[in-house]
RNA sequence: GCCUGGGUGGGGUAGCUGGUUAUCCUAUGGGACUGUGGAUCCUACGACUCGGGUUCGAAUCCCGACCCGGGCCCCA
């Protein structure tokens, strides 16, 4: 073989991209449905953008490059970066909440393996402007109103940064941030070795690792206990009770984190079984970037959900749809080019390129698995009709080009 | 970056205790059948991932690279 692919790609033949396709409109249909307006950026930016979000450290798993221009370009590892630059850039003065969704390739630069390539898509939905607990709940809503449309169940874990970072408001902003990536590795020893080292209070230190531990039914009362009635529990207190309403089920788990210093409030993820390593299909929160990027200070709302994975595991397929394969004679070649163009505002239809003969176009539309034949011959012409024939039951008719449309499309297909 | 399993025509495989021309199935093109499909037969096409080593001789044994799968790290 002397050409592949780069490792970690993909190519994606026609019954895979009809699966993909399928699926990207039930995404794309909830996300209108709620209101959501598509857009696109570009497939690379200015590598700053991804470096003053998520540090220098991502650098070893962006794919980067210098344009002719001497430019320090990277490709787009992930969207929420290049959406709050386009709100920055073009749309701080437009009224709020500005609600987008997309869907698009990413590239990163790691070891593929089950569910994670070096190219995948992401499709994504952000709400800038607010971080209210109502948009935190639709954000969550529509997350699982997605999964479900593509016939994904999952496991929602909600937690929320604010709580925990109250908890630790007295402690240096920066080792604020090193907690919490601790805690978002889930690496209890780690942490534990950090705390000693900044002498954190023993108080702070046990509330710390009870509040992360705490899951499920009761940990809303141990939280109460923990924190008080602070303004974050308050809100998340609102933002579960909405989802309630929006009658989404969730588990509460403030051990996420999310690593990263950005995110503010709420954050979520969602996992899948049947996937490995990898098995997040979802994740977001809420989060204040545009600041970062220059911009006024701003608050938001956002998910991913990992196109990819959830390809791998969903179930759903698209209906067989039907076709047509207009079948000539050498005498007939140009009628059957005609009937071809009329049957082809109304069906999928297919026309001998090959030169076959009868028998082998007919043959064709078997292999094909084509649900009709269409025969132009001369004497079907002669009466100014083609034969219609099914390939299912062998049946064949005389009808002519109108009937043809109107009866397939009242027939269903049989198989 | 680390650990681990694996790479034989387009797909699936046999061979892999070294030894003629690498097996079989399937798919694909052409033909036998000149206006009716799935069958049959003929025919064509087509592979040992790459490089090095051991050997008289390597698909086979050894080493490395590349790629794929699984796990770790990471996961914005």
């Amino acid at each position: 073989m002397e050409l592949q692919k780069p490792r970690g790609t993909r190519d994606f033949l026609p019954e895979e991209m009809e699966r993909r396709r399928h699926i990207e409109n039930r995404l794309r249909q909830v996300a209108t449905r709620w209101g959501y307006g598509e857009i696109k950026t570009p497939t690379f930016e200015h590598i700053e953008l991804f470096t003053l979000k998520s540090g220098d450290g991502i650098l070893g798993e962006i794919y980067n490059f210098k344009d002719k221009g001497d430019r320090e370009i990277a490709l787009r590892p992930e969207l929420t970066a290049p959406v709050v630059r386009m709100y920055v850039e073009e749309l701080q003065r437009s009224p709020k909440p500005l609600k987008f969704f997309y869907f698009d390739n990413c590239f990163r630069y790691e070891r593929p393996q089950k569910g994670r390539f070096r190219e995948f898509f992401q499709f994504g939905v952000e709400i800038i402007g607010s971080s209210r607990p109502e948009s935190d709940a639709e954000i969550i809503a529509l997350a699982a109103e997605m999964l479900k449309s593509a016939g994904v169940k999952g496991d929602l874990h909600i937690g929320h940064i604010g709580i925990v970072r109250t908890l630790l408001k007295d402690i240096q902003p920066e080792d604020q941030g090193k907690i919490m990536r601790f805690v978002d590795k889930k690496d209890d020893k780690g942490l534990e070795a950090f705390l000693d080292q900044i002498n954190a209070p023993d108080d702070i230190r046990g509330k710390l690792f009870r509040l992360i531990g705490l899951r499920g039914e009761n940990a809303m009362h141990e939280v109460q206990e923990l924190v008080g009635e602070i303004e974050a529990f308050k809100q998340f207190k609102v933002l579960l009770d909405l989802l309630d309403v929006y009658d989404v089920e969730y588990q509460v788990d403030l051990g996420i984190a999310r690593g990263l210093d950005y995110y503010t409030g709420m954050v979520f993820e969602i996992y899948c079984e049947g996937l490995g390593a990898q098995n997040q299909v979802c994740g977001g929160g809420s989060y204040r970037l545009a600041q970062l990027f220059g911009g006024e200070d701003t608050q938001s709302t956002g998910y991913a959900i990992g196109f990819d994975r959830i390809m791998e595991i969903c179930e759903s397929k698209p209906e067989v749809s039907k076709s047509i394969v207009v079948v000539s004679f050498e005498d007939t070649r140009k009628e059957a080019i005609i009937i071809a163009r009329k049957l082809r505002m109304h069906i999928a239809t297919y026309l001998d390129v090959m030169g076959r003969k009868f028998k082998d176009q007919i043959a064709y539309a078997n292999t094909i698995g084509a649900s009709h034949v269409v025969i132009v011959g001369k004497n079907e012409l002669d009466a100014g009709k083609v034969a219609l024939k099914d390939m299912s039951t062998g049946k064949q008719e005389l009808l002519s080009v109108e009937e043809v449309v109107d009866h397939i499309s009242l027939t269903p297909i049989s198989h």
